[in-house]
DNA sequence: AGCCAGGCTCTCG
DNA sequence: CGAGAGCATGGC
């Protein structure tokens, strides 16, 4: 029997959920993707997981999202849809207002023209600092398409997963899961021996108590920094990511970042060629949003984006 | 076909 | 120490 509870939920203006979503496009949809104008994906909340869908009922200044969720078990408890809206809330920060943001790069002739072109634009965040960590370590060296294809086959392979009228979504997988792959489980996904070791590692670490990831967040950007650091596998560049898209330090700008590096100087330095201290310094001026805007620059170039003076 | 992608470690010289 | 090879897969 197919349990269903639908919601609302109305973020803080603007936002947009298609642009926000753009990065998940074509993924797998037994994983997370974003397609026919719905997003989905399996949450956690609290003592199961359920398939989540959003879809927009509004538009980017009078924001409104319905929020469907789906398990087969027991009916929805009114806690279980309470924990399911934060969530969400923290997956596309929907309690963060962009107007300060916004505001702050008035003065910035690129940057303004890009941000209203997207206005509304929210960079995910993962609902676990795991999960970001994980991901960001399969993200090293490799394209975002072969990464993403990889996190999904970890998902499938290594994730709970929750059966909805016959069709079956999996959850990231957990660090226990992870630790029980072994480092031979975690390659066949697709990565290097290298990169298993580095995973598993991390995930052993996470499962004997010995790094707390979720106990970061109250660490300065430069503690963090120097924590993981400190681990095998993990350098500067993916610590930052992990701060940024698992912590939701907007202001953290991995500034190793090739291609990140590529779209600023396709924007400030017409192409020309920049190493990370130029990075930082030309992010400098996006102040404590350097890391969000890095990313408007890039949906800005996915989109193609050709700004005018 | 071969080179390169949102790095990092290990090994040489 | 600094430079350079090696890594897995998919797209071009």
């Amino acid at each position: 029997m197919i349990q269903k509870a639908t919601m609302v939920i109305e973020p803080i203006a603007p936002f947009d959920l298609a642009t926000s979503s753009l990065v998940f496009i074509d993924g797998n949809r037994c994983v997370r993707t974003y397609q026919d104008g719905y997003f989905s994906q399996v949450i956690d909340i609290g003592n199961r997981r359920v398939w989540a869908k959003l879809t927009s009922n509004g538009c980017i200044n009078k924001p409104k999202l319905i929020l469907e969720l789906y398990t087969e078990g027991s009916c929805f408890s009114e806690e279980e849809k309470q924990q399911a809206m934060k969530v969400i809330a923290h997956i596309f920060s929907l309690d963060m207002p962009l107007k300060p943001f916004y505001d702050n790069v008035k003065g910035d002739a690129i940057m303004s023209q890009v941000t209203e072109r997207l206005c509304g634009f929210k960079f995910p965040t993962t609902p676990t600092v795991f999960e970001s960590l994980i991901d960001a370590i399969v993200e090293q060296q490799i394209s975002i398409k072969v990464a993403r294809s990889i996190e999904e086959r970890l998902a499938v392979m290594f994730g709970e997963s929750v059966v909805v009228g016959g069709e079956e979504f999996f959850a990231f997988p957990s660090a226990a899961a992870l630790v029980d792959a072994g480092v031979e489980g975690v390659r066949r996904a697709g990565l290097s021996l290298r990169k298993a070791e580095y995973i598993y590692g991390v995930a052993q670490l996470v499962v004997s108590g010995g790094l707390d990831l979720e106990g970061l967040k109250g660490f300065l950007d430069k503690s963090v920094v120097t924590v993981l650091d400190g681990i095998r596998g993990i350098g500067v560049w993916t610590a930052e990511l992990t701060m940024l898209r698992g912590m939701r330090r907007f202001d953290v700008l991995p500034a190793d970042d090739f291609g990140l590096r590529r779209v600023i100087s396709r924007y400030y330095c017409v192409s020309r060629v920049i190493n990370a201290l130029e990075a930082r310094q030309i992010a400098d001026a996006w102040g404590a949003w350097k890391g969000l805007a890095a990313f408007y620059l890039i949906i800005a170039e996915g989109k193609n984006i050709v700004l005018g003076f």
